[in-house]
DNA sequence: AAGTTCGACAACCGCAGTCCA
DNA sequence: GTGGACTGCGGTTGTCGAACT
């Protein structure tokens, strides 16, 4: 298979295009036809390769380009076949009359594959992300505490809690500051597990302060998740416990059906259009709810427990470097 | 006002497939 | 069957204007 040495050519003219060299170009397709690429921009007069010429046409002068936004409908298309074809450029642009391979690229790369990712969706499967690095923390630390409560007396128990308490409250005055605005793609799931880790140890000092009693009454079984973290809420008692909280602008407060909205800056994607990947993706869930908060951990206990919105588990911020460095991180994971 | 950063999109690069002498 | 010419395609880079500092 011969590569094409045209590009290779020197002399030859690359990068933008002048509305000068467009006319030529257009002029002479009309005219002629454009037949050999190869031989095309000698005939028509341009110092350009065949290849740029075929590029320049196919992408931008041929006379049924549609320019312009994509429209929501677009989208839905654009969002749909990519869930089958994958990154087969040409093939989703055959479906979309007017728009070129490198236009629905361009779109998917600087827009739709962002929304993905900011939903909680993988872009390339569509499917909600299920990165086991953003959740390994707040098991390990689960676990450790877990196994911390097993093997300690009540009293060591209560005097270790209340110093690693104070040890978050302080690591939370250390982040407070880097939080002032609202969370963005770069924000991590990490950082959110982080928030959700600190928040449910939060919750454990507010549910101590509702309920009764000086007894440990927890499940025999690690169940990690909510109901571990409930029956932690239920069966400790603290006093005296530091009020931590994390920064209010990462809160959400869910109501009892957990559901959450698509966020505002998605608007012209109507996840819940019958044909939106997204609606396939959840076959069983209800109508009335909306895929994305599939991509959504599961709220921790009740509409007490803030919820974070949601970060990009691929990005990274200063956080989790310096909860990782503190001690206090090594010894509740 | 000047410099920097960021996002959008046009254009390029290079591999792979097809055609044809 | 072979190999060069050509085209199609997807990934990447470059450019430019807007937003931000």
């Amino acid at each position: 298979m011969g590569r094409s040495p045209c590009c290779d050519e020197s002399g030859l003219k690359k990068g933008p295009w002048t509305p000068e060299e467009d006319q030529i170009l257009v002029k002479y397709i009309q005219k002629q036809g454009h037949g050999s690429w190869r031989a095309l921009p000698k005939l028509a007069g341009l110092n350009r390769c065949g290849k740029s010429c075929r590029l320049r046409w196919t992408n931008y002068l041929r006379p049924d380009i549609k320019r312009g936004k994509f429209s929501p409908e677009e989208e839905e298309t654009i969002l749909n076949l990519h869930s089958i074809l994958g990154n087969k450029w040409s093939a989703i642009a055959s479906h979309l009359p007017g728009r070129t391979d490198n236009e629905i690229k361009n779109f998917w790369n600087t827009h739709l594959k962002k929304k993905l990712i900011q939903m909680g969706f993988d872009p390339m499967t569509h499917r909600p992300r299920t990165d086991i690095f953003s959740s390994l923390p707040h098991l390990i630390a689960l676990a450790n505490l877990k196994e911390f409560m097993d093997n300690h007396s009540w009293e060591e128990q209560a005097v270790r809690l209340q110093a690693e308490m104070s040890k978050l409250q302080y690591l939370q005055c250390l982040l407070q500051p880097s939080s002032g605005s609202v969370p963005t793609s770069q924000t991590s799931a990490f950082d959110m597990d982080t928030i959700n880790l600190l928040n449910s140890l939060s919750s454990i000092k507010e549910n101590n302060n509702n309920n009764s009693p000086n007894r440990l009454n927890l499940s025999p079984q690690l169940d990690i998740g909510a109901a571990s973290l409930q029956s932690l809420n239920n069966s400790i008692t603290f006093s005296h416990m530091p009020n931590l909280q994390v920064p209010c602008s990462f809160q959400t407060t869910l109501n009892s059906k957990d559901t959450i909205q698509a966020p505002d800056q998605f608007p012209s994607v109507s996840i819940n259009s019958p044909n939106s990947p997204w609606q396939q993706l959840a076959p069983s869930s209800t109508p009335t709810q909306s895929p994305l908060s599939m991509a959504l951990p599961p709220p921790l206990t009740d509409a007490s427990i803030k919820y974070n919105t949601l970060g990009d588990a691929c990005s990274t911020s200063v956080w989790p470097d310096l909860l990782l460095e503190d001690p206090l991180f090594h010894e509740i994971a």
